[in-house]
DNA sequence: ATGAATTATTGGCATATGCCACTATTTTAA
DNA sequence: TTAAAATAGTGGCATATGCCAATAATTCAT
């Protein structure tokens, strides 16, 4: 029955998936901790190092995430020399990041551990089971919910 | 094909999570902003009203979230005059929430806003599909992952 | 009964995220 | 070409969350 005593909450598509992101994100946090980086930063850096030197906007909008909070959670990794920014020289509002060498090896070694933490979870929750929650979770990242209501 | 132009960032199930949690905690944010509340207070005050004054550690536990973070969580929500706490009586270490009057009014009127969130998400996403949804999210909110790996 | 564990919270510090206002550039329309 | 509009980021402020080190209150072993 899991720890859900009281009703209503499980109902709530929103509370459930922060719910289950808090969870989630404490078990993937604790395996990487000997790295020294959260889960977020290792998605981030992975993120930049799969980009070619990709904009601060590109990343944003790949990991669907506002501008502004990228520019701040990049901030502590530039502060321990992991990411650099540059201006693109074509077009000067544009910011470019990459990782540093010491970036990249931070990087090697926390996927290591990455990899412990996502097969420990796929061995428990079930690998199918997790590819099409990551297909389910992929739909709600693309949905747009600006357009009109489907017109009936 | 979503926006994730750059591979690798769809195989991490904690990625994904955090992703699709934002993606649909603005939406959800976006529907409530007309109430004052986020969805995160919106369920927290839900969460408390439907528990019988419950303890912080109880709605903790609930909500897979930290004790403090639930504290901290909580200040905004108590300055603001929708939720109060008092010790237990019989174990004076323990403290339990409750919602004021005007928490009460505050919810009854978010939860309006809520529904219109959750109907419209589940209308874009499917309704069987968001059910499906949220039992696999609550099946990883109750994972044990100190329990050892299954022994082969 | 008493001091040693245990339990329930709070506070400080740090990252994660978002909104809004403001700045810097570039592109567009006259 | 020059001012208006659009684009890309940054900085300030606020909430969301977590860890760890107190603090307070209770329970337990001797």
């Amino acid at each position: 029955m899991s720890q859900t005593t009281l009703p209503g909450l499980a109902l709530c598509n929103n509370a459930m998936l922060r719910r289950a992101t808090r969870k989630l994100g404490q078990f993937y946090d604790d395996v990487l901790a000997p790295s020294g980086l959260k889960a977020t930063q290792q998605g981030l850096l992975y993120q930049i190092h799969v980009g070619n030197e990709p904009t601060m906007g590109a990343i944003a909008a790949a990991l669907v995430m506002d501008l502004s909070a990228l520019g701040h959670t990049l901030k502590p990794l530039i502060r321990d020399g992991y990411v650099e920014t540059f201006a693109d020289p074509a077009d000067r509002r544009i910011r470019r990041v990459r990782l540093t060498p010491q970036g990249r090896t931070k990087l090697e070694e926390a996927l290591k551990l990455w990899q412990v933490a996502q097969q420990r979870f796929e061995e428990m929750f079930g690998k199918e089971q997790a590819a099409s929650l990551r297909a389910a979770l992929d739909e709600i990242a693309a949905l747009n919910f600006d357009a009109p209501p489907a017109a009936t």
